[in-house]
RNA sequence: GGACACUUAGCUCAGUUGGGAGAGCGUUUCCUUCACACGGAAGAGGUCGUAGGUUCGAUCCCUAUAGUGUCCACCA
């Protein structure tokens, strides 16, 4: 028997272990159709956060879905080694603990990095299991595993063959605080406040000097050149001339390229290769040599004499005073620009010339963007999203994938000590004496971007792979779209031929109460433990995935989660209903005749039907919000509020009693099914009180429709029913009356049973309901006219107000008439409008008119 | 500088083939009647940002505009 009111904490425990001791997560029918989806693996530094909640709960209501719908499922979890982020997070533990991190090996650092990542991957478990997420632990997959680990190699290697991916000296975005490259995208430019700062800049052998705008003086140690517009009217007597850096007294020759805006600052631009991308192309077009000025940790090298081993920031401030006291500063600017920071240190990043390994993008990007018009493409959910990944594909640069750290996977280049000469190999060479191994490690994200097909064996052509890939669906937050959807699907396309997944749908972030972003620094995170501590997690679980439309953020709700708790209480209460009221012999498997369906019966099964084609629609288009509204308005107002009150008096009649508990049993099961994708803790208790259940909910097969032939005047006495109903309640509620007073009721309607008089007499507390022929109802009552039938309840009412009450609805009703008939009086809506539009408008004018006649009949007695 | 999203009831948000605007919370009145007071019944509350256009008809499509937010962008 079931508790009077649904306790999350008490349903919940247990279950969990339960299914996964019965191996209900690995379980696979090879007879069955597959459908697959990869975890997007979670780093292996810190606890679950409501993003994490939501992306998981998207993904288990898919695989719950489709099993039940008979699908062979694979849902693949796994975790990210998450490079940069877990070696600080490592590093910072070692520090706390007093150890001396710059002291420690590499092989030291390793094994205290495999033994934080053992420690959070159970962490990460526990919350899984809390969350219910039905993951096939059997193919859990690391990053760094030996399968994953083996593909890079693989990986890198091919594409080193290929000419995909280079060694080179470019321009990168250095992170002084992590000392390691960065890519592009690791970069997050923020708006700040900074200056230009105009110094004067001598030209040698003249008195004349060229005034010359930087938001970087330390950088000008490292300057190697000034540079004009060549049709620059006023600089050009200077081309072939040098002048004097005033930072450090060097000479810089001035030299003239198109690449100068006339019109920008002074129109003279100095040139430092070795801190500017822009300054770079410049110094390679001319050959200028690219002296780098700082150390690695943005402090200044001895090229910046006078200044080294300052900050870089002492540095600049210094040098502008310095640069004043020899009378060479012109002005200060206040401007606002972006300035770049560390993704993961939030260090300002330092463009700087470095030597590393690079992926050639232009290849790939062109693959994949002719995939997007290709049959076999890859489909965004919403599809704007579709935009933002060509966009970003058509305008890509060469991916920085080395990075200067030890946790990943180590570069398999090799350098051999005496020459320095450099071989790429998939296996160390025979004599590894003779070579140094690349010390830099590689981008997380390259072995992310192989993450669904590497998962399954790709390498060796397993089973998996050949059975589960490409995957069906891939759910993601659209904040990783450029580090990780696109990459896996350019890397997939080049090394499988395939597209990964065939659909992305992509959601939003979750936000505070007041719009916030939630973050670790604003304090404002919610730890979704805590809400399912209170509320349980269907609750959560609930309101994550059902309150949002797909890609928008979600701003979280207290009071929302309460609603969400409120409504699978109603659910359970139903279902407690529905066990308590009908008899211990009925199993809801019971062929029913549905010739001799009575009025509500047929109505909700009707109802029913609707109901599971508009969840069935939007669940297919993965659209969660309006499958669970759908869902919801059925379960309140057609089962609890309408059907179930109907029911009771149903229930009481000996010759419906059985057939309503079989459609009561049948029709709350089906509830029970729909909404367990959403919630399965609540949904698998319910199940199981359920008679003639299976050993779990995970075993059963969706709802289908229930066989029904409309019938036409059963409908008409549901809404009379429900009309009369409505009305009533009003009616009292708007005269005051006491809704325990016993009036009694004359109905006159030839669509009207007498099981839906008993129902109305139950349901509005009346003392008897009489059914008469047309003209004999109470005349001295207060009736009510509706389309199909008219009823007299034994109210009584002077006799002008029974005419002001019916003069009040004439005026409605022909307000109605006049809008019908002016629509239909209309050619264009008669030629224009869709025949189904205007046949409903007829039908309603003329249901309409003999309201009206009805009305008309009964005021005019009052004459 | 470019792109995208949002603007609908007091608050938070739904509303896909353009055909009389919905939910949750809040609020008013009544009801502890045997599924549920984590409840029930009946209400109040909206010129769907603004201005044009297309259409028989626009919250929905188009154009412009205002405000908010996000992403992208090397202009020294």
């Amino acid at each position: 028997m079931l508790d009077k009111r649904y306790d999350p904490k008490k349903v919940e425990s247990g279950i969990y272990d339960e299914w996964k001791a019965k191996g209900y997560f690995s379980m696979h029918d090879l007879k069955k159709k597959p459908f697959s989806i990869v975890i997007p693996p979670p780093n292996i530094t810190g606890k679950l956060h409501l993003g994490h909640a939501w992306n998981t709960t998207l993904q288990d209501i898919i695989i719950r879905y489709k099993k039940m719908q008979g699908y062979d499922v694979l849902w693949l979890p796994g975790m990210d080694h998450a490079g940069i982020a877990t070696q600080a997070k490592v590093m910072q533990e070692l520090r706390d603990k007093g150890i001396d991190t710059r002291s420690i090996t590499r092989e030291q650092f390793l094994s205290y990095a495999w033994a934080h990542k053992e420690q959070y991957a159970k962490t990460i478990h526990e919350q899984w299991k809390m969350m219910g997420l039905a993951l096939d632990y059997e193919k859990e997959r690391f990053t760094l595993d030996d399968g994953l680990s083996q593909a890079v190699n693989e990986v890198f290697c091919s594409y080193y063959e290929e000419g995909l991916i280079y060694k080179d000296k470019r321009i990168i975005n250095w992170d002084p605080v992590q000392m390691t490259a960065l890519s592009n995208i690791e970069v997050i430019h923020k708006d700040e406040e900074g200056s230009f700062y105009y110094f004067a800049y001598p030209v040698v052998g003249t008195e004349e000097k060229l005034i010359i705008a930087t938001t970087r003086p330390e950088t000008m140690f490292a300057d190697v050149a000034i540079v004009v517009n060549p049709d620059d009217e006023r600089y050009k007597k200077y081309v072939g001339k040098k002048a004097i850096n005033p930072a450090n007294g060097d000479e810089l020759i001035i030299i003239a390229d198109s690449y100068v805006d006339k019109e920008f600052g002074t129109g003279v631009m100095k040139c430092t290769p070795a801190h500017d991308p822009n300054d770079f192309l410049i110094g390679q077009k001319y050959h200028l040599p690219m002296p780098v000025c700082m150390n690695k940790d943005a402090t200044m090298n001895e090229l910046a004499r006078g200044y080294t081993g300052l900050d870089r920031y002492d540095c600049r401030n210094k040098l502008v005073e310095d640069i004043k006291a020899r009378g060479l500063f012109v002005k200060e600017e206040k401007i606002i620009h972006a300035v770049g920071h560390s993704e993961r240190s939030d260090a300002i990043v330092e463009p700087m010339l470095s030597s590393q390994w690079f992926v050639k993008m232009k290849p790939l990007a062109k693959r994949s963007l002719e995939m997007m018009n290709e049959k076999e493409r890859v489909e965004f959910i919403p599809s704007r999203f579709a935009n933002v990944f060509t966009r970003w594909m058509e305008n890509v640069e060469d991916w920085c994938i080395s990075r200067q750290l030890w946790w990943g996977h180590q570069i398999p280049a090799y350098y051999r000590k005496d020459t320095g000469e450099m071989i790429v190999s998939r296996t160390p060479p025979e004599d590894i004496e003779n070579y140094v191994r690349d010390q830099d490690v590689l981008d997380t994200w390259f072995s992310s971007a192989l993450w669904p097909f590497a998962t399954f064996g790709w390498l060796k052509n397993d089973e998996l792979f050949k059975r589960y890939f490409p995957t069906d669906v891939l759910v993601t937050a659209y904040d990783i779209i450029f580090f990780w959807v696109s990459r896996m699907i350019s890397q997939s396309l080049h090394l499988t031929h395939k597209i990964p997944f065939k659909k992305v749908l992509i959601h939003g972030l979750v936000r505070d109460e007041h719009g916030k972003k939630m973050s670790k620094s604003a304090g404002n995170g919610v730890d979704p433990i805590d809400v399912i501590d209170k509320y349980g997690v269907d609750a959560l679980r609930y309101f994550l995935t059902t309150i949002s439309t797909p890609g928008q953020d979600i701003r979280y709700s207290e009071e929302k989660i309460i609603a969400s708790s409120n409504y699978l209480n109603k659910i359970w209460n139903a279902t407690r209903f529905v066990l308590s009221s009908i008899d211990s012999d009925v199993k809801g498997d019971e062929q029913i005749d549905l010739t001799k369906l009575s009025a509500i019966n047929h109505h909700i099964i009707l109802r029913f039907n609707k109901t599971l084609e508009l969840v069935n629609e939007a669940m297919e288009r993965y659209d969660f919000n309006m499958a669970s509204t759908h869902l919801y308005n059925f379960v309140y107002d057609d089962f609890c509020s309408a059907y179930l009150e109907q029911s009771k008096t149903a229930l009481k009649c000996e010759e419906e009693r059985k057939i309503t508990s079989i459609i009561l049993l049948k029709i709350i099961k089906n509830i029970i099914l729909m909404i367990y994708p959403y919630t399965p803790f609540i949904a698998e208790t319910l199940y199981l009180s359920l008679p003639n259940h299976l050993a779990s909910i995970m075993l059963e097969t969706y709802p289908d429709y229930i066989d029904l032939k409309e019938d036409e005047n059963k409908e008409k006495e549901v809404e009379l029913l429900n009309e009369i109903t409505f009305q009533i309640r009003s009616f009292k509620a708007s005269e005051n009356i006491d809704s325990r007073d016993k009036l009694s009721l004359m109905i006159s309607s030839p669509y009207f049973s007498t099981l839906s008089c008993n129902t109305l007499k139950d349901m509005l507390h009346l003392s008897n309901v009489i059914e008469v022929k047309g003209e004999e109802l109470d005349k001295n009552s207060r009736i009510f006219i509706f389309k199909n039938g008219k009823i007299s309840l034994s109210h009584e009412q002077d006799a002008s107000e029974r005419k002001a009450s019916l003069v009040k609805k004439l005026e409605h009703l022909e307000a109605e008439i006049s809008r019908s008939k002016k629509m239909l009086d209309n050619e264009n809506f008669l030629n224009k409008a869709p025949v189904q539009l205007v046949e409903k408008e007829k039908v309603k004018l003329i249901e309409n008119e003999k309201i009206k006649a009805d009305i008309l009949k009964d005021l005019a007695k009052f004459n």
